[in-house]
DNA sequence: TTTTATTTGGTTGTATACAATTTAATTGTT
DNA sequence: AACAATTAAATTGTATACAACCAAATAAAA
């Protein structure tokens, strides 16, 4: 009765990472349709988000806060200038950094995204129990990797 | 004192895909260099492991299971059978399916990966506890977008 | 049994991701 | 000050993702 039960750590759903990457795709995928009538992806959208909290940049510490490189963030950042959102300045007190900051466009888009993030919530469906105690895990385990970038 | 602590949506702290689409993001940047001497990538891997599992399966269905698209998977099947590790045949019953399958060289790969998950367990910095609870809240939202597809 | 609708996998175009390299600016050392 | 090491962005090359579309095969309807 127990001889063919050992562990396969090599199953699908043994596997941590897979629902992490099913779940990111899936919500991203949620997104798009969303975003798409102000006319920016996803990850545009966190580079504005960001942006509104902080309200302007450099390219590294964009990069340091959303775990991506300048091969990523170069194209991004350009994509939201051809779209008047943003603006790119030379950082006087270091020439070799980039102050990536918001226009005045790029300012009237955040109350037009006021109402995203429930409409995002909304669809995920899980209790609020276990939606606080996943926020808090997720949160410690990103927090970490921050700490030792 | 409390005038000013009214719950701001759009802060990047409050989001929850935010961590999602990091961890994930950064787990697969893990499984990189552990999967770089076996030449595969991470989605190359998943492809294997349920190969591994079920020995054969249509483009469709594996889709199915991995949430991804013909257009995803088209071109992640061709470098794995360029690397001889699967094969792909027209389906008798229905030619306008496929049956991706696995050949020798395919199957000898399993042994060299089992002990990857583990590799990876060891580097996410959570608790047992957490763990578990993490699996089970992940998997039961998969779960119901699956059954929704 | 035609005709129509649906399904499957492939293709195309756009947008990330990321490793590795390059260039220019800045810091550290001597 | 002069030279070496480091750093910030950009560039290049490879690999996903995914929406939109296409062709061929199959299923459904008339």
């Amino acid at each position: 009765m127990e001889a063919n039960t050992k562990f396969e750590p090599l199953l699908l759903e043994h596997q941590l990472c897979f629902p992490f990457y099913v779940i990111s795709k899936e919500i991203i995928r949620l997104y798009t349709p969303i975003l798409e009538p102000l006319g920016i992806t996803y990850t545009q959208y966190i580079v504005m988000m960001i942006l509104w909290e902080y309200g302007e940049m450099s390219v590294k510490e964009l990069g340091k806060r959303m775990f991506l490189d300048s091969g990523t963030l170069t194209p991004v950042i350009r994509k939201l200038e051809s779209k008047g959102y943003i603006t790119k300045k030379v950082n006087l007190d270091d020439e070799r950094s980039k102050l990536v900051h918001l226009t005045k466009r790029g300012k009237d888009l955040k109350p037009k995204c006021s109402r995203i993030p429930e409409e995002i919530f909304s669809r995920i469906d899980i209790s609020p129990k276990e939606m606080i105690s996943l926020q808090k895990t997720l949160f410690s385990i990103v927090e970490k990797w921050y700490e030792n970038q």
